[in-house]
Order: C-alpha cells, then sequence, then structure tokens
DNA sequence: CGCTTTTTTGAAGATGGTCAATGGGTGTGG
DNA sequence: CCACACCCATTGACCATCTTCAAAAAAGCG
C-alpha cells in the first residue's frame, strides 16, 4: 500500500524523506471485491479513503431511470474517492470492475499527515485535479467527438494511463468492462458500441474483446481519438 | 476581495478567525475584463489565482476544428483556475462572459497561506472538489439527458448556485450567454438551443433571453432537469 | 445609417437509438 | 451428460432526434 501510494505521488510531484516516511505511518485494510459490488454507493458518508492496489474500479451516477452514467475507471494506485475526504457526502458510486483489491485508509489520519506535511496534501489535492482535468476531457469527449473518435479516445486515455502507472504490458491492458458499460461511460447504446468496436477492429488501430484490450496502432488509434495527453499532467511517460 | 473569498469558503467550510486573518493578508489585484476577453489560455503557465468579484466567466476546452467546448460557469466567489495552484499548464481556457471583474491574487501568497494554516487549504481544496462534483454532472447532463432535461438542469444549477452566493435576485439572473455558446456547453447545435429555449418558455417553467434569465416556475423546471442539488455540496441555501 | 453579430425559422439529411431476434458461452441442477 | 437459464455479444431494420445548411429578420454598434 505504501509503496503503491508514493509511486503514484511521485508521477507528478516532488516527495521528500520525511514525506515518505509519514505515509510508512498510514494504516489501512485490504479488502477484495468481486466484479459489480459497490465499494461506495451514492449518499454514503465513508470514513475511509480507498486506494487502488490491483483490478479496476468505476465511478457511477445512478440516474432516475435505474441507468448508469460511468464517470471514470480508476486502476492501480488511484484514489478514486479523494472527494471523501472533504466532502460529506458521496454524489455518486464507486463499483469494482473485474475483481479488485484496494487498501482502506481512515481519513482522519490521512487528514493528520496533511496538517504534518504540507506538502503530502499539496501532492494528494494534484493527484484529485488531474481527476478533474479527466472529468472535463470526459465531458469534451462525450459532447463533442462523434462515436468512433469518442470510443478510440477513451481506450487512448486508459492505455496511457495504465503505462504511466506501468499496469500496461507492452501493448496489452485487461480492461473488464462489458459492452453495456462502455456504452454507459460513452453515451452510446450497446448496439452502437458493438458497432464502433468493429470500425476500429477494422481500422487495424485498436482491438478489445474478452476483457481485454490491444492497440494494434498507436499513432493511428490517437490520431482517430484526437488525443492529447496534456490534461493527463504525467510527467515522464515511457514511449509508445 | 477578501470578504468576497471568506463568504464564498464559508457557504461549505468553517474558518476560525486566525484563518479569516490570514486571508486579509492575502496581496492580489483588481483586473477588469471584457466580454469574450480571455483570461488564461490553454498552455499557459499562470502565476496568479483568479477570484471572480463580479460578472461570469467561463471555462472551455479549444478543439482542433476551432470549435469550443464549454465546460462550466463561474461567478462571485468561484476560483475558475485554482487548479493553477498545483497543475503547472492549463489544459483548458478561462474567458469571460460579459464585462467581468477579477481578483489575481499570486499562487506563491496562496500557498504560503495553506501551509500556516491548514484548514484554510482545505476549504479552497473543498472549493476544487466541488468544481470536480460539477464536472461530474456535466458529464451526465451532455450524455444522459435529452436536449430539454439538458438545458433545464443547466439553468438550475446555474439558479440555485447564483442563490447560494446571493447573486440572483427573487427570480432573474444575469446570463451573459449566447445561443451559440449555450449550445457549445450543452452540445447542441444552435438551431436546437434555440427551439429548445421556445419549449421552455412554452411549458411556463423558465424563459432565457437577452442574456436574463427568468425564473417562471422553479418547481416544473427541477423537474423538467431532474435537479437534484446534492452535488454542489451547498450547506444551506435560501428557499427557492 | 450600414455593418456585424445574433436570433429565428424552415427543410433536408445523417447519425445514432430503439426494437427485435439470434447466437455463443457459462454455470447450475436434474 | 444434457437441458435449461442467463448474461453478454451480435446483427438487421426501422425510425427519431438532432445536425446541417440556408436564409431572413432582428438587434447591437461604430
Amino acid at each position: 500500500m505504501h509503496r503503491v501510494l508514493t509511486r503514484k505521488l511521485r508521477e507528478h510531484s516532488k516527495l521528500v524523506d520525511e514525506d515518505i516516511e509519514r505515509i510508512t505511518k498510514l494504516s489501512y485494510v485490504v479488502r477484495q471485491y468481486e466484479a459489480n459490488d459497490d465499494l461506495i454507493r451514492q449518499g454514503d458518508r465513508p470514513k475511509n479513503a480507498v486506494l487502488v492496489l490491483s483490478g479496476m474500479v468505476g465511478r457511477y451516477h445512478l440516474l432516475g431511470s435505474g441507468r448508469r452514467q460511468y464517470l471514470s475507471f480508476h486502476m492501480i494506485g488511484d484514489m478514486p474517492d479523494a472527494q471523501g475526504l472533504f466532502l460529506d457526502q458521496m454524489d455518486h458510486a464507486v463499483c469494482a470492475l473485474g475483481r479488485a483489491i484496494v487498501a482502506l485508509v481512515p481519513h482522519a489520519d490521512i487528514v493528520e499527515a496533511f496538517k504534518v506535511r504540507p506538502q503530502l496534501g499539496f501532492a494528494v489535492w494534484r493527484e484529485t485535479l488531474i481527476d478533474a482535468a479527466i472529468f472535463r476531457e470526459a465531458i469534451t469527449n462525450n459532447s463533442a467527438r462523434g462515436v468512433r473518435a469518442r470510443m478510440a479516445h477513451l481506450f487512448c486515455e486508459l492505455f496511457y494511463r495504465a503505462r504511466a502507472s506501468r499496469v500496461a504490458d507492452h501493448d496489452q491492458l485487461a480492461l473488464p468492462l462489458t459492452l453495456m458499460q462502455l456504452g454507459e461511460a460513452l453515451a452510446m447504446a450497446i448496439a452502437t458500441v458493438n458497432r464502433t468496436l468493429l470500425q476500429l477492429r477494422t481500422t487495424g488501430s485498436v482491438d478489445f474483446r474478452d476483457g481485454t484490450l490491444t492497440i494494434k496502432n498507436w499513432d493511428k488509434l490517437a490520431k482517430l481519438g484526437e488525443f492529447d495527453p496534456g490534461y493527463l499532467h504525467v510527467k515522464k511517460v515511457p514511449t509508445l
């Protein structure tokens, strides 16, 4: 847990030894969830923060109709409910996509650490700001791009982030999503999701099936998705 | 400036006298912008934070096609580029909607204040988290709602926030937006914007014209827009 | 007053949604 | 081991919503 958090924060922030030391003092418990389990529900008032250790989790709004709107997907090192630290009530839910293992860290401990080591707080704050940047990009993605570019962009983002966090192989990424969930993230009907996947496969840029994303041609995919990684604010990235 | 910021933060956070005192020590300059002026451009590395004192500003992505995607709108007390505090480079731009007056506060001063008074940092952090919640809602709004609900929801949000910040009259709000801009926020063609406005006018729920939003029937509008203000995390709100 | 910008309205067309039916895979229980 | 159920993926046909294009009217503005 401590290693995962430290590495994540160092993707974008400078931490000194005292900061690291403070991190290692954080208490936590590890918990495992199965696909589709809710970690947190809309309306909850969580007392712990979630840190993803393995697998993936997603955040979603539950609509009146029962339909979900997925807002973001998270992988190792992400803190998908960091907002719970300073906002009482959850305005969205968090669920496991495939099987996921997470660490639960008490809010009180974390906030105490921030008071002692402000830089630590700034690093996590930065993390939440990148989160917000990802949401903004999702607004643009779902609002201004056609279905093909939209899906390509999401795949680019997920793969890029996975590479930055060293969870993706050379050209593959485990992405435990159903077409339905992809549709609920990208604002597409499931039929369209399927047809768009076929198109992307045909272009030879990317292949998503059986929960595995395979990048066939990164440059082509990035171009299709109009992908510019600036908004992810990652310092250094392995070449793609 | 100090009064505006203090009042804003107190909408959701507890501040003690020492925090307030620290706020009054912040230096700043006041600047006025005309409609459509850019305060910050995509790619900038701002050294100052913006605090809106009067008027409205908007944040937007600039797309390859030249089209804009508006991401959010901000009014008195908002800090539309708080993210600049901890992220080097702007991934979006900020522009004035009508005429707007803002205070520019040096990042260095602010961060220094956060180190001395952690609670002050937490309050601004909370502000940025609410920002993120608004972005999430925008994802859902532009992705999962039909055009009428979508527009109604935006009007609800803007009016609700304006009331919380005491900038709206009983039932009116100055909203210096063109139909084009409304369309670029809501992912609608301008023709659709106009026709949807007419529909809303006809239902007797809301009337937007000449840069003024007039709430005719709040309950009806909130229902049309499926509006639930929980995500705004405002403590107490004047009755609507 | 003449210019630009914004709003309004109409009609045609495309993208993507809805609906419906089929097939494949997996797990369960008889 | 097979039958059944269930979930997920796939495909086709039709249709609705919204976009695009075009043009005119109205409203600011020097």
